[in-house]
DNA sequence: TACAATTTTTAGACAAATCTAAAAAAAATA
DNA sequence: TATTTTTTTTAGATTTGTCTAAAAATTGTA
């Protein structure tokens, strides 16, 4: 019954399944975390096979995989972990939103309570990171936010950008040149219905027009 | 040519190479580092072969090793890096110096030369860590202090703790119990030739007896 | 429903890091 | 120097995590 080692790579795997379920709202199949995780479709089946002898995931063959309880629990520290210390690293070591990933992806591996809770107080209890996705607290539960696609919003209506959908760092460094980031604000003045693309005005000021691969991945917090 | 991937257990090996060959101040052999890795002498005959085959020592059967100058870069930076985020824990976490040593043996993994240099920065590039051990510049060179063993000086003498000598919990939780940290002032008031023992004033005030094996683990710093 | 395409599993291999037991080499000692 | 003790290496396994190629199962389509 003792909690069996958890290795990194096992980590990583029910980071990526409950990516899936969540993206997907279903059980994950062995394609979509060979994707995932850039491996063959025959690790992932070794590794399901594993993980199901820990009992970390559900797993009957061909029928793709869900989280058990265990599982999910360790699956949300991992992304806790994940995200606090990309606020750390933007925050405290001034760290651009398109560096951090690769080095979370690392730091999420650290093993100590201890060190996640002092961590989570010396940054002041952060809701979001810096792409801003929601960051659980110590139970797990994820902040909820009331939150738009740029596409789907209406001309007239103004808002702050909150969050990325894509976290690509071609993506995020376009954002920069274009000088949107988290916490912009943002009217829309114009939808071109040929290619989806819209003109905005951003902090009340400058006009952008943005394309529709781009407003497709930006979330917007309406005001009022 | 180009630098091989040095995996974490690699690492490892060559800090524990490195500091046995700082101590004993001669070619570290199989069984020195068998119980510094706490592993079997086997596996380090192993390891040995891969290390030497990616020329980060130099080894020659039965005759012990040595880092070369590539290996000795790598074991610098781990240490470099251990220190450093063991000054984080303490200063910026608020960590005791008895709890950190795990961890930053894991952090001192993470692959990022901007991290370390932005969290060199962030720390006021200290120069020695909570333990008193000093902290290697980003080229390799370690800070001089001069400092001797509290074992050795003279009664009348007063100078400032400055070192550990062991790093083992219990030896540090002791000295919390005694209130003896790095900084604390120290005035020899006796020593005991029967067993070694001394006493001391410190911090101007309350007076304690420390045992031959406490007071071979001091570093001071004399005054003046 | 039958055939084709896609997905998943199986079979067989490999590198890394470890182990135990036994053999060989070096060092200590009588 | 000869013998004993200690250290180091070898031999042979094991676990983890990965791979390619081929077989089996499922899904999509004509
Ligand atoms: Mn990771
Ligand atoms: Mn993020
Ligand atoms: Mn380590
Ligand atoms: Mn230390």
């Amino acid at each position: 019954m003792a909690t069996k080692k958890i290795s990194q790579a096992e980590e990583n795997y029910l980071k990526a399944i409950f990516k899936i379920n969540e993206q997907e709202g279903k059980a994950a199949g062995n394609k979509a975390i060979s994707q995932a995780m850039e491996t063959s479709a025959a690790s992932v089946t070794d590794m399901l096979r594993r993980l199901a002898k820990k009992e970390l995931i559900n797993y009957e063959s061909h029928k793709g995989v869900t989280l058990t309880e265990k599982g999910d629990r360790i699956a949300t520290n991992l992304i806790r972990k994940h995200r606090l210390w990309e606020v750390f690293l933007v925050d405290k070591l001034q760290f651009a939103w398109d560096e951090v990933h690769p080095i979370a992806e690392e730091l999420e591996h650290i093993k100590s309570d201890k060190l996640v809770t002092r961590l989570d107080e010396f940054l002041g209890h952060p809701k979001f990171d810096p792409h801003g996705d929601p960051i659980p607290d110590a139970d797990g539960n994820f902040a909820f936010r009331q939150q738009v696609l740029l596409s789907e919003v209406e001309i007239g209506k103004k808002g702050t950008l909150v969050g990325v959908q894509e976290h690509s760092k071609p993506f995020l460094q376009y954002l920069d040149s274009l000088e949107l980031g988290l916490g912009t604000e943002v009217e829309i003045l114009e939808r071109y219905s040929y290619d989806g693309s819209m003109r905005l005005r951003i902090n009340a000021s400058k006009e952008v027009v943005l394309s529709q691969k781009v407003n497709q991945n930006l979330y917007i917090k309406l005001t009022e």
